[in-house]
This record gives C-alpha cells, structure tokens and sequence, in this order.
DNA sequence: CAGGTATAGACAAACCCTAGACAAGCCCTG
DNA sequence: CAGGGCTTGTCTAGGGTTTGTCTATACCTG
C-alpha cells in the first residue's frame, strides 16, 4: 500500500541521528541497507530501512562495530538489542529447569509479582524460542496437568495464565514491527479461548520483524478472513489447543475459502487438524514456527 | 453538489498557505492537481482539489519531498499523515480528546502498531488515573457503541481490546508492588468475560503501591474466595459490565460468605449491582477507586 | 487603467550524488 | 608498548537535481 521507498536521504538522517555522510558509508561499505533510487539517482528508504538504521544506531552506540553487525538479519538485531538493554551482566539463569520449578511453586502460592519477576529476567536473557519451549510452554502443560490431577485449583490456573499473558504482551510490545512489507495476523478461532498459544507465535514472529496484527482469541472466521483481506496480510497464524477436530476443520476451512490464495496460512497447537485438500500448513512446534517465520 | 470547482486559485492560496506561484509549479511539473478551468482559462479548484493540497503541504513540512508524494492518492497521502503523527514526532498528542480520535482511526483501520505507539507515549506523560478516564475507558466505550451500531466488525473490538489489554498489562508490571502489607486480589465474577474494567483498577491498584493479585476475568466464588483468604488479602475489587443484576448480587453474596469480614471489597463497572445488605461499596468511577486505593 | 490571472523562462538556494582523502581509534603482533 | 594495519566517521571538491520564487509579457473584466 503505502509503504513503498519514501524518505530521502536527509530526512532519514532526521529521523535516526546518523549524518548523511555516515548513511552512505554504511551503505557503501557495509550495505546496511539498500535503498531504492529515484530516476536520478536519489536515494529513498522505506519504513523497514529506517527501523533497521535505528536499531543498528543503537547497538553501535553499545559498543558493537558497524562492520560486524551491518549484515545481520532484523530478527537477530532486534534480539542482540533487546538482550543487552536487560542484561547489564549477569550469568543468566542458565537452569531453565530450575527456573520452571520455581515459577510453579510462586504460582501454587499465588505470589505472581516473585513468578512475574523470574519470568521477565529470564526471557531477556534467553534466546526467545528457547524461552518459549523451555519455559512458557512447560509451565502451561504442567498448570493444565496438575489442575486435571486436582492439585490446582482454578485460581492458580488462572494467576498462571494471566501472569504468562502479561509476559507475553509485555514481550510483543519490545519489538517494534519493522518490516511493514511482511504483515501477520494472528488469532483463534471461533470457540476456541486459549490464547496463550497465539500470543507466543505472535511474540515470535514479531520478534522476526513481522507486522503483527493480533487479534485474540474467539474470532468468528469472517472476521479472521476480513483482517486478513483488510490489511492485506501475507501470513495467517492460527492456534487450536482445544477444539474437536471436527470444528477445527470447519473453521479453517471457512476462512480458507474467503481469503486470496497467496496468504500462507499456518496452524499450531495441540489440536491442530486441517481439513482435507486443504492448503494450511500444521506445523507441531515452536522450532519449525520459527524457520517458517524467518523466511 | 459540494464538489462543483468553486475557488480560484488566490483564494486556494490563502486556505493551504501555498504562494500562487507554488500552487501553479506543483501542477505544471508535478499534476500534483489538476483544477477545471473557466473559459478563459482561470483555474478553478474544488473543495477536494484543496484538501488534497492542505495534506501535500502538511506532509512537504514534515520532510517529504512533493516530487515524491504529489502522485500519490488521496489515501495514501492520508495514510502517510495518519502514521507520521504517531510515530516519530517529539511533541506527542498533548490533546487527549485528539488523541482518543486517532487513536480510533487506527483502530478502524487495523494500525495496531500505530495504535500502540501513541497510547503508551500518551500513557507515560499523563497522569495514570487522567489516562484510563479520558483515553482508555472513552475508546472502549467508543468501540462497543460503533460495534452495536454496527459501524465496526467484531475484528476491530478485538483488535482494539487487545491493544488496550496489553498496554494495561505492561503499565501494570511497570509499578513493581512496593508495599507487600497491602494486598489486592482483582478479579471478574463467574460468566462476566470483560476483563479491561478490571485491568485498568488493576493498574491503578499497582500504581498505588498495591501488592495486586490480578486473577483475570470468570473466575468462580469459590475460587475469588480461596485466592483472597490464602493471600491473606486486605481488599478485594471486583469489575462487572455484563452480568444481569441477579447474577451480580449472586456471585457477590456467595463471595462475600466466604471471606474474613476484615475484607474490604470493591465493586466496580457498568453493571455492579450488590445484594441488600452487603458490606460491599459500589463505585461509580475510577476518580473513586483512586480515593479509595490511596487509604 | 487596475487588479487578478495566465504562460514561459530564468535563477538561486537547498539538496543530493560520487570519489577520494584523512585522522582518530581499535586490534593484533612482535 | 610500539608500530602496522584495519575500521570508521568526517570532510572536501566538483557536479547534478529539486524546488520555490521572480520576471516579463499578455489576457480578461469592469
């Protein structure tokens, strides 16, 4: 739509604190980005450049050289910024396990701010995907497994879930969408009320430079179809973690049939099932989420 | 019937603030209009040729160069001015009734991230308490009236609602709990699925230097009950929008039965209705809550 | 004739381009 | 720790491009 090359080489400047001089070595030495040209030669850079320009700024300015970063992709940018703004030095908690026991035991005993405090260290000193399948998502299996056992009560459950929803918010929101070419929509659909799996892919695939749009859990296929149409996104993430198959393929199929057929549609979680001669992609876990995001 | 051609062009020039001189260049080199003309050859703009150049003129002092905006359509243009007054300009929306304005307009246009951006700047240079009246609870309310009257589909409720949740969680884990003798437990009733009135208290309750224990939305009385005696809490607060009052005075007096009478308990939001003769307190708005919080 | 407008051409200031030079800082090695 | 080499930001020089304004001349209307 509107997010072709727009800015000029001297508005760029503007708007990340880099002299021209500097935009055009780092582009001629380093091509940090790659700007079009106008028919006369005039550089214009699109949102995605300037949001990249930003990020390489600041993690110059923390100490890295120009010539060793410039090549990375967004993603690992993003990351490399993010894990320095919170992690000054430490030795990280490197026992994930241990990590996970205490966080279970904070939640038993409804001290949230302690399980909010373990949780937020650890995710940014860890590498995000890991966070996810070595934390988040074991956390939430086992709060399901003892609240089926009875040894949980509904409360813990959900001062579980909340504190992990909070996290998880929290972590979408430390990732600027960079790139506005490569836009995402993330939902649940109809019925099915357990967001956490869609918050965590929404995490990561903004975290891959994604324009996220989430949009929650329960949402009716038309409406998943009109967001995606609406924004004309390019990728459709769905997370099923408790629906009959039956109804899951109903709903996937309804929102295949009202969307272009250029949009890559994936699904995950738990009670993911696709119905026949469908084109969507199940994809079992956060791993293969991650390779499918970063392409 | 409005948009017959009607203004000459020293007229169009003091309506933009563009010289005669730029008002013809801007056509000749760059069609950037392209007025009718009487019969002897003097131009005549229409109302739309001069809203077109207002947003060509906002958007060149704002850096873009006119040879690279003036073909674009009025959409586009629109849309340009839309998200370079969410993202990068210093002095913010200092108008909160502005803001709330776009910050709709985004909405309505699926531009969650524009959304995001100016509500969080908005949100750490006001008053907290400010904030939550005049922006978040006016957009929410906002959103359901367009909803019911049908000018917004359920995507966008939910693409609204989820921006404002997840500002709400993160503005909540802002304020780490500071005074661990003072407990809330925050919490929605049984079937009472709106959880932002109890988000925004939350935030509040943390603000104030509450040890808050939000517990999210459909919780059981039991399970309020349990969470409030086992945290050894000194308040409860509990937000309902959507329950008939029978089912309010229910969930209430079964709540109310079962924790120690030293609780103070807080009910809030549209719908709150308590049973005769409780201890409850109803209030009516968040002005009140922040009284009662800061006791 | 005055006042507003029309066209075409001329200009200057601001902007941007490339290529090369250079100094300061960092890193490695002896 | 000294020196050589690499890295990196800045500067200069010379030459295009973009863009707002100005001038000169002419038309139309009352």
């Amino acid at each position: 739509m509107a997010d072709e090359a727009k800015y000029r080489v001297g508005m760029v400047s503007k708007m990340t604190g880099l002299s021209t001089h500097t935009l055009r070595m780092w582009e001629k030495r380093y091509i940090a980005v790659l700007p079009k040209r106008t028919e006369a030669g005039g550089r214009l850079y699109t949102d995605a450049d300037v949001e990249r320009l930003r990020l390489l700024h600041e993690l110059v300015e923390q100490g890295h050289s120009i010539g060793g970063i410039a090549k990375l992709s967004d993603a690992d940018l993003r990351h490399m910024a993010a894990s320095f703004s919170a992690s000054p030095s430490q030795p990280a908690a490197q026992h994930l396990p241990e990590l996970r026991d205490r966080v279970m035991t904070a939640i038993e005993q409804l001290r949230v701010q302690d399980a909010e405090l373990m949780l937020s260290r650890a995710a940014l000193s860890t590498e995000p995907s890991e966070f996810l399948q070595s934390v988040v998502a074991p956390v939430l299996v086992e709060i399901g497994e003892r609240w089926e056992r009875g040894e949980m009560r509904i409360a813990h459950e959900h001062a579980g879930s909340t504190v992990l929803r909070g996290l998880l918010f929290s972590l979408m929101r430390l990732y600027p969408a960079s790139d506005a070419r490569r836009r995402a929509v993330i939902a649940t659909p109809a019925t099915e009320d357990h967001e956490l799996g869609a918050l965590m892919v929404a995490m990561l695939a903004a975290m891959h430079g994604w324009s996220v749009l989430y949009l929650g859990p329960d949402l009716p296929a038309e409406e998943i179809a009109y967001a995606v149409t609406d924004t004309n996104a390019d990728l459709l993430m769905l997370s099923i973690t408790n629906l009959k198959p039956k109804d899951s393929q109903r709903e996937i199929a309804a929102i295949e049939a009202a969307i272009p057929k250029r949009v890559k549609v994936l699904v995950g979680g738990r009670a993911a099932s696709a119905p026949p001669e469908s084109r969507v992609q199940i994809l079992q876990d956060l791993a293969v989420v991650e390779t499918e995001l970063s392409r």
